[in-house]
Parts: C-alpha cells; sequence; structure tokens
DNA sequence: ATATATATGTTGCAATTGCAACATTATGAA
DNA sequence: TTCATAATGTTGCAATTGCAACATATATAT
C-alpha cells in the first residue's frame, strides 16, 4: 500500500499529524478493537502490524471482510464495521494513527504538505478500491474451483510469479472466499490430484498456463 | 454520489479542467465504450447517463459489477475493466469528463478550487468504497434468500424507508447477486407466499421489522 | 399495428456444495 | 515436555442451487 507520507519530509509530517490532532495508539494482539474504533469521523491508518476485518452471523458463518497491514487505512465510514456482527480483530501487535475525518477536510492549509498528504490519500483510496474489486471478482465466479483459480491467478499476477504466498491460512482463506471449509479442502484435493497445483504449507504452485 | 465540483465556482471549475486537461465525451445509448476508456491514466467522471460495469465468462454466466449514475467515477486503474472478460456499456446517454490520472497528482498549484477539487475527490472515493464493501457484504452471505434479504435491508436502509425501488431489472438484480436468475424467481415467491415481502413491478414492500 | 427481442415466471432434475462427524497434525502455552 | 487448542484433512449424505426447457408477458423497433 503506498506510504501516507511519501514525499513529506520528517518535519512536516509532525507538523501536520499536530494540525490534524492526530493520535496514536498501540493494540495488543488477539485485542478485539471494533469499539475503540467505531466512531463515525475517524480515520485509521495502520503504521504496523496486522488487523482484520470479520463478520460473524447467526449460523457461525465468518466471512473474512479485510485483512489491513501497514499503510491499509480503516473508518466506519467507510469500512464495513458499523454492524453489530462485525469486528476487528488485531492478527499482529498494531500500531495506528488516528485521524478525525473533519480534521482533514475542514483543514484550511494551502501548505505543500497538505497538498501531498491529500494525494497520497487518493493513491491509497485507489488502491483500496482495485483490491476491493479483486475481491468482488473472485465472488462473482460461480463455483469452488473457479473461485480457486481466480483467487490464485489474481494473487499470481500481483507478485508476478507462479507461486503463491497465502496471506492468512486455509480456514482464513475459505472465509475470505466465503465457501466451506472442508468442500474447498475436497477441491483443493482434486485439483493437486489433477496436476493444476502442488501445496507446500502455504505455498502454492500454480502447474498451469496462467494466462 | 457527492458532487465532483461541490464548492467550486463556475468560474474556477473552468479553469481547473483547463488546466488538468479535460475532456468530454457524450455516449450513444447501447453503446460499448470498454475500449475507448482502457486507457491506464484516465479517470472519468459521469455527468449525466447510466453506464454499467460487466463482467461475462465464457459459460455466458454476467456479473454486474457496478452501475455508474451522475457523480460516480470510474479508471482502469481501480475499476474492475483491464480484464479482457469485462465490458462498459451505456445505459442511458452519458457524458463523462475525462481527466488523466497524472495530471491531477502533478498538478503543482496550491489554489484553494484545486484543494476543493483534491477534497471532493476524497469524499467521492469513500462513498464508493462503501458501495463496495454493501456489494461485499451482501455476496457473503450463503443462501439466495439471505443474499436478497441482505440486498433489500441495505436499500431500505439507504433510503429509510420499507419500499424498495429496484435500480435495475430481475435479470440484473441476480447478476448482481451472483445467483441464477430462476432460482432467485423461486426464492423471491417464497418470499411472497411467506409474507416477507410484496412485489409490484419494481417495488419491493418489506413486510417485516427490518431491525 | 405488428413483429421481434427481451424480460419474467415456472418446475423437474441433476450437480454442487454445505454440514456433520470424525481422524490427524500443528501450534502454542504452562 | 505435556497438555490443550486450533488448524487441517476426509467423506457420506442431505439440501440448495443451477440448468434446461418451457410459457407468458412486456418492451422496443419498424
Amino acid at each position: 500500500m503506498a506510504d501516507i507520507f511519501a514525499n513529506i519530509s520528517k518535519k512536516n509530517k509532525c507538523k501536520l499529524l499536530k494540525i490534524l490532532e492526530a493520535n496514536t495508539h498501540t493494540f495488543r494482539k488477539n485485542e478485539d478493537i471494533t469499539g475503540k474504533l467505531k466512531n463515525e469521523n475517524l480515520i485509521g491508518i495502520i503504521l504496523s502490524g496486522v488487523v482484520e476485518i470479520i463478520r460473524e452471523d447467526y449460523d457461525g458463518n465468518r466471512t473474512l471482510i479485510e485483512e489491513l497491514e501497514a499503510g491499509n487505512i480503516f473508518s466506519s465510514k467507510f469500512s464495513s464495521i458499523e454492524n453489530v456482527d462485525h469486528t476487528m480483530v488485531v492478527i499482529d501487535e498494531a500500531t495506528v494513527i488516528l485521524i478525525g475525518y473533519n480534521e482533514i477536510i475542514n483543514c484550511d492549509l494551502d501548505k505543500d504538505y497538505y497538498i501531498q498528504f491529500m494525494k497520497n490519500l487518493l493513491a491509497i483510496f485507489m488502491e483500496k478500491l482495485q483490491e476491493k474489486n479483486e475481491h468482488l471478482e473472485i465472488l462473482s465466479r460461480r463455483s469452488i474451483r473457479n473461485k480457486l483459480l481466480e483467487y490464485f491467478r489474481v494473487m499470481s499476477k500481483k507478485h508476478g510469479s507462479r507461486f503463491v504466498y497465502l496471506p492468512f491460512n486455509f480456514t482464513d482463506l475459505a472465509d475470505y472466499l466465503v465457501i466451506d471449509r472442508c468442500a474447498m479442502s475436497r477441491e483443493l484435493k482434486y485439483l493437486k490430484e489433477e496436476g493444476f497445483i502442488e501445496v507446500k504449507g502455504k505455498r502454492i504452485t500454480l502447474l498451469y498456463d496462467r494466462r
């Protein structure tokens, strides 16, 4: 994800954070931080660590909505966290900068570093939108097999390699693809048997033409 | 969708469009405009009309990725239109402003109207991200019934009413929900029979507690 | 007005997928 | 190390859904 402080000097970064009344927080692993961040007007920027946004319905079906790593941003304004069935959980100890949306928008500054900040924010939003589109793209496939293959295609393209390293475990992968874990496991077995893929831990090798 | 020119005077809007080297195009109904807009560096802003982004796979399965109305923006940078199986089709004659992404980012202006433009752009991106999240939210439901009910919930909440007016026809709704149209039709029948909904053309009345 | 294309409704049947109920393996804490 | 917890793998069976093949209705063009 693009750096929110790209092309901003350390000095100007400090000024900016002061003007925007930014706060920095560090959250412990496994901490549920949903409540702390449900403020309509806060935008959070992940400096380090990993945070997941998860939905779990009354039947126990989990959906992995989003995995946020360093550089990513979130907010109840544009992330799915306002609903009761959504949770934000810290996967790896995370440090987060919190800034008020109104402070960003109402800021009456014409300094170059503020303009640069806006440009960086825009770049991050575009990347984020791209990621959401990819997720939708994957969920629009009609079968488990095609969801898996589309996921592999996207990941393979992103890293320019026929090796795909899963950013999370298989249980989470099923939750990201919105399919039953056992059915996914069965389909992965078939894909292995038919010589499409090779699986070694979290590394999947694509043995077919990736187009 | 927020107005991209909100809080910018007519005079400044003209200046801005000149500086950003913006072009305005009008496209006819049913026109396939995919090719014309696949430029990596163009951002399009819909001034009027309706444009749809559609994916169709080799089996003929269509997915309605996005319906763009006045105010909305798109780009091969952050919309799903770079792939061969994607199409942008004009539903209602549409007028579109095209601006180069580099012109926006490399613009070295500190005028208030440029900053306002960036703020407006940011607001639109947030709204767009919100819409994508809603779509994902709906697709994360595990059954046809729950996808329909989640769609109704989102629409009902958005307009604060128990009447839901479909923005497209039932065939497109099935493509938006990524389900078989016939199976959806069957499920809608059950929902009617069980007294959950009432359907009159494109108006659906929710007869249950919408929480 | 008439024809043609498109949208909608219906339903039996087959295929895919989810669920349950396990066994096995890996991970992490005390 | 040892125990507990979480992740992974497996498979029979039932349920849901997609598909096909229609009929009917609506919209659009000439």
